[in-house]
RNA sequence: CGGGAUGUGGCGCAGCUUGGUAGCGCACUUCGUUCGGGACGAAGGGGCCGCAGGUUCGAAUCCUGUCAUCCCGACCA
């Protein structure tokens, strides 16, 4: 491709609109523009680099014998209602763009598609010689996010590579499941990128097992927490970790404490000597539910920790299952409340308050009460009166009220120790998660009748699995990743060309025939190549060359006369060296990718 | 939805405090000189100053409302 054809628009100023490098840089580069928040037009050297990732992905779902499909966008209520998802997606914060066509359906457009591709399997797939079967498609994505940020790290329109494995036994998913975890490593070491494997939480697409690949960067939105030796690696919403050892608390019986005014943890161990290992910290919380009440949540943490919403809402979602999505879970105000308790003064054995909805008392149940172990393990501790300005010292459980179900619901922080070895301490980084694969096991078949009759003749539902790769975020993952001053260093394997050969001086004859020569060539010989025609200087084409993040400049200059060129890497990792032009097309048509 | 910031040619910005009819850099067009790291000179085109209302002889500038975009939290590939 010539540059002079190419449509190329650099930016030399910055755009206010971006904030990261990489969202800035494929601004600046002419690789997108934005259209409305979270929508972007891929432009064609962008589009040549989704299409380097996809077929990556193509080859590696083959090698695990993946079939390619495509599903549809827009989807019916109905299905996503036999799954419970329709609540959950586009009520309260759901994210499902919905609509209602001309005959009063309504309809989602497919943030995700484990429905619609159940659905399928549920028709086509009936007995256990059919299985395992593992389908994908590469397909624009919708999601009304909450917050559209920077550039296609989170749009609202974006490109997903999305598989669904179907399975007689959960043997066979464990199985399918390593072998995408094998498949993706390699799909990302291909793409040039160095991703880390850790544990998730599986959200609301839901399963056992699940894990993430994070793209190592400071920009991005994840928090990792992993052990020095490697051995573990987690996402900060599902990591765990040993808490710090508390410090006893000495005394023999339950005392009350005037602590006026010191409703803070904080304040009330200033005031008295305390450790916050000593004191229990009570929250009172409101979960929303799509198809029930809201509820209270109590729960009880050591003082000085901090409570993880994530396996908060995953434990309220387990013990509410007929409550419908959880649709939020909220800091319990007075407003909530029909009569007044005593915020910052509260202790485990507060009686269950009466909820108000408007001006109505709701007939709740009980609230929800749950500890964390850091609370649940202390043998004596400090905590809440339930009456304004009070404290009692050296309650316990059992004698004080009942030790609530015990669930870990504490945020690990960096330098905890590790479970797995306490001479470890967790270290954090920032990571893009650009793959997720779960276990989904057979929540979805269940929900929608999706079965197989098995070896003994018997009817069960698929072992299910899903698999997700964000080929429009990786890509803006590469360039956070790798780029410097000058510009984008695309990896050779998704740069959108491999190689472009810089005419230094338009004007000279010898120097355009030349380059010509070389660069048709290169195109017959199968490389990726483009010319730059253009009648600019020099300056501003080596300045070009760099922003885009071509891989290998060759430059057709002075010593054209001689036969001459000069080969440049972006990478920076050979500098620059003259060669004759025979030797550099020889060496371009070498490199990985060079050929059709 | 809560908190913060910003809206002025395609892009990046100044002007607003103290109202007087819009400016700079980049980009674009033409001509000339230049030609290996974003050249220089000359000429030129392009702006309902986000929108609506108000104050005023007069509003980009002051007031009110509204909309949009970006950033911080809940969402996730």
């Amino acid at each position: 491709m010539r540059v002079s054809r190419l449509m190329l628009v650099t930016l030399r100023d910055d755009p206010a609109e971006a904030e990261i490098t990489s969202h800035k840089l494929l601004l600046r580069a002419g690789y997108m523009r934005r259209l409305a928040p979270g929508i972007f037009a891929y432009l064609p050297l962008l589009w040549r680099v989704l299409q380097k990732v996809s077929a990556i992905v193509r080859e590696e779902m083959a090698a695990v014998d993946a079939l390619e499909t495509l599903l549809p966008q827009l989807q019916p209520a109905d299905l996503w209602r036999r799954s419970g998802r329709w609540d959950g997606y586009t009520a309260g914060e759901g994210i499902m763009f919905h609509l209602v066509d001309r005959q009063e359906r309504s309809l989602g457009l497919g943030p995700t598609h484990e429905e619609v591709v159940t659905e399928l399997a549920s028709d086509l797939l009936r007995s256990y010689r059919q299985l395992p079967v593992c389908l994908y498609q590469i397909q624009t994505k919708f999601r009304d996010e909450i917050r559209p940020r920077f550039g296609l790290m989170r749009g609202r329109e974006f490109i997903m590579k999305d598989a669904y494995s179907f399975h007689a036994d959960e043997a066979c998913l464990r199985r399918t499941y390593a072998a995408m975890d094998g498949a993706y490593r390699r799909i990302f070491e291909r793409c040039g990128l160095r991703a880390v494997a850790v544990e998730a939480d599986s959200g609301a697409i839901g399963g056992s097992a699940s894990q993430e690949f994070m793209v190592t960067a400071e920009a991005g939105e994840d928090l990792i927490l992993a052990s020095p030796d490697g051995r573990y690696a987690a996402n900060q919403e599902r990591a765990v970790s040993l808490p710090a050892p508390p410090v006893p608390l000495e005394v023999s019986a339950c005392q009350p404490l005037a602590t006026p005014a010191q409703k803070s943890i904080e304040e009330l161990c200033t005031a008295h000597g305390f450790d916050p290992t000593q004191t229990l910290k009570v929250l009172l919380l409101l979960a929303r539910f799509a198809a029930a009440p809201p509820r209270g949540v109590l729960v009880c943490l050591r003082g000085d920790q901090q409570l993880n919403d994530v396996k908060l809402a995953n434990a309220v979602t387990a013990r509410c299952p007929d409550a419908g999505a959880l649709l939020e879970i909220v800091p319990l105000l007075a407003d909530h409340l029909c009569d007044p308790v005593p915020f910052g003064f509260l202790g485990p054995h507060l009686e269950d308050p009466a909820l108000r909805q408007g001006e109505a008392r709701v007939a709740a149940a009980p609230m929800l009460r749950l500890a964390d172990p850091s609370a649940a393990d202390l043998e004596a501790f400090v905590c809440g009166a339930n009456r304004s300005d009070e404290h009692l010292v050296g309650a316990r459980w059992g004698e004080l009220c009942p030790r609530p179900e015990v669930v870990d619901l504490r945020a690990a922080q960096p330098g905890d120790r590790c479970l797995h070895d306490p001479s470890q301490r967790l270290e954090a980084a920032r990571g893009i998660e650009v793959g997720h694969i779960f276990q989904l096991g057979r929540k979805y078949s269940e929900a929608l009748e999706a079965r197989f009759t098995n070896e003994a003749g018997g009817e069960e539902p698929l072992w299910m699995g899903c698999y997700g790769i964000g080929v429009s975020r990786l890509a803006q993952a590469a360039v956070e990743q790798h780029h410097d001053a000058d510009g984008i260093r695309w990896p050779v394997a998704i740069a959108p060309y491999t190689v472009i050969v810089v005419i230094a001086s338009s004007q000279d004859p010898v120097q355009v025939a030349l380059a010509e020569e070389l660069y048709e060539r290169l195109r017959v010989g199968g490389c990726d190549v483009l010319l730059d025609d253009r009648p600019e200087r020099a300056g501003v084409k080596f300045k070009d060359a760099d922003l885009i993040g071509i891989p290998w400049r060759l430059v057709v200059g002075r010593a054209a006369g001689e036969r001459k060129v000069e080969l440049v890497d972006r990478s920076g990792d050979t500098g620059k060296r003259e060669l004759a032009a025979d030797a550099a097309v020889e060496q371009l048509l070498g490199l990985p990718g060079a050929s059709p």
